[in-house]
DNA sequence: TAATTGCGTACTGTATGCAGTATGCCACTA
DNA sequence: TAGTGGCATACTGCATACAGTACGCAATTA
């Protein structure tokens, strides 16, 4: 008898909510700075209150929704200071996961260099998205720090809303592919230190067009 | 009528309860690995099950607990994998964070002293922990940067299970109380590059002694 | 004696009901 | 007409009840 379980036990009800939730606020189906409603959501989920709001204390904690006491669930706004505050964060952690992840293996190198591809070749933003988060997922796939990778993650869905509601509005930032090459040039050639700073300026690549869309939005506003 | 509440509303059960679990877990009233169950700590707390299983599910996503679906919450065990995952990445969020504070203001420099001289003269580990924990936080309390401060309170509540369940054993550690004088030196002559590589080594500074403590431990089980 | 099956117990997961509070609307007043 | 007060409504916060599942123990068999 294992202690830990082989097979993964399915989720209960308040886990697979909080995916579904998450996907719902990618998708603008819950707008940015909207007001939950538990009883209507609930009855439309087709679930009860409870599990309901189980999965919105997770998404509270994932910064994906507030809670103000009394008053309610809310999904988190999208502003220029988180936004901001996210770059120099993102722009440490990956680095210091590739340093820890090393020189890619052989198939990590082929695996990367077809992602490359697929992301030049997607239309959509939204698959374009996805698979840039593959790569640099891919990219640190030899990091074992687990707690590391799982910030990253976290920083990922993060940024994605903002990618996103950016995209609904303004179809496609035209990603900075070219940066990708050079890290993978880079880290051939055994280069840490080069691959690791044209990440760094790969991962801001997208910021200047997202914020100015931020702007004109507060200014819309107020 | 202001949109946002001037004055902090009061917190619901599910919040102060995660606050109470939070102390409990520090104090060691719920040991690392510790099945918690529902019913009986309810009772114990005085609150219904509801409240309560927010309130632990506010503390899975601070991945103090773990929730097992059909099998419940337990208590996040302390492990060398963990403990040395956690290092890396809390060696490149402080730096990060002083250099976007910049040097301190004259006050918060007399602050730093202050606290300094009392993580000295502190005679028990868990007041120690907390004034060292300050001083941390005072000397990136020029950071505007609200997520990079969040992660960095974050990693400080997980190290100090380590630090005070080693205490609860060993008594105390004699944290590198010189270091932190090096940094405020290094600030004061306008040195953010030395303050920097002072500060990362500072913060590995409780490392081996609580390494070789959980090597024991995990010696102990095996 | 060791392994395995079946059952009872105890716990988690979810639904629901009730109490208290926030909020918006309407009447009333200046 | 603008501003204020009170009331109705709808929503959240919490308690509780019920259903379904995991787990340990005993009985049974080899």
């Amino acid at each position: 008898m294992p202690l830990i379980p082989t097979t993964k036990p399915r989720l209960n009800i308040s886990q697979q909510l909080a995916n579904s939730l998450r996907d719902m606020i990618f998708e603008g189906d819950l707008g940015a700075g909207e007001r939950i409603n538990e009883v209507h959501l609930s009855e439309a989920l087709g679930v009860s209150r409870t599990p309901l709001r189980e999965a919105l204390t997770l998404l509270v904690a994932e910064e994906a929704m507030i809670n103000i006491p009394r008053r309610g669930f809310f999904v988190r706004e999208l502003t220029r200071r988180e936004f901001e505050d996210l770059y120099p964060i993102r722009s440490i952690l990956d680095p210091e996961a590739l340093r820890l992840s090393g020189i890619p293996s052989v198939g990590s190198f082929a695996t990367l260099e077809r992602l490359n591809v697929e992301i030049r070749d997607a239309t959509d933003m939204k698959t374009r998205v996805s698979l840039d988060d593959a790569w640099h997922l891919e990219l640190v796939s030899g990091c074992e720090n687990q707690i590391l990778i799982g910030l990253i993650m976290n920083f990922m869905n993060r940024f994605r809303r903002y990618g996103l509601a950016f995209a609904r509005e303004r179809k496609v930032i035209e990603t900075a592919n070219q940066e990708h090459v050079e890290i993978i040039h880079a880290l051939r050639a055994d280069e840490m230190d080069e691959a690791c700073e044209t990440l760094r300026k790969n991962l801001t690549s997208n910021k200047d067009p997202i914020l100015a869309w931020l702007d004109e939005r507060q200014d819309l506003e107020g």
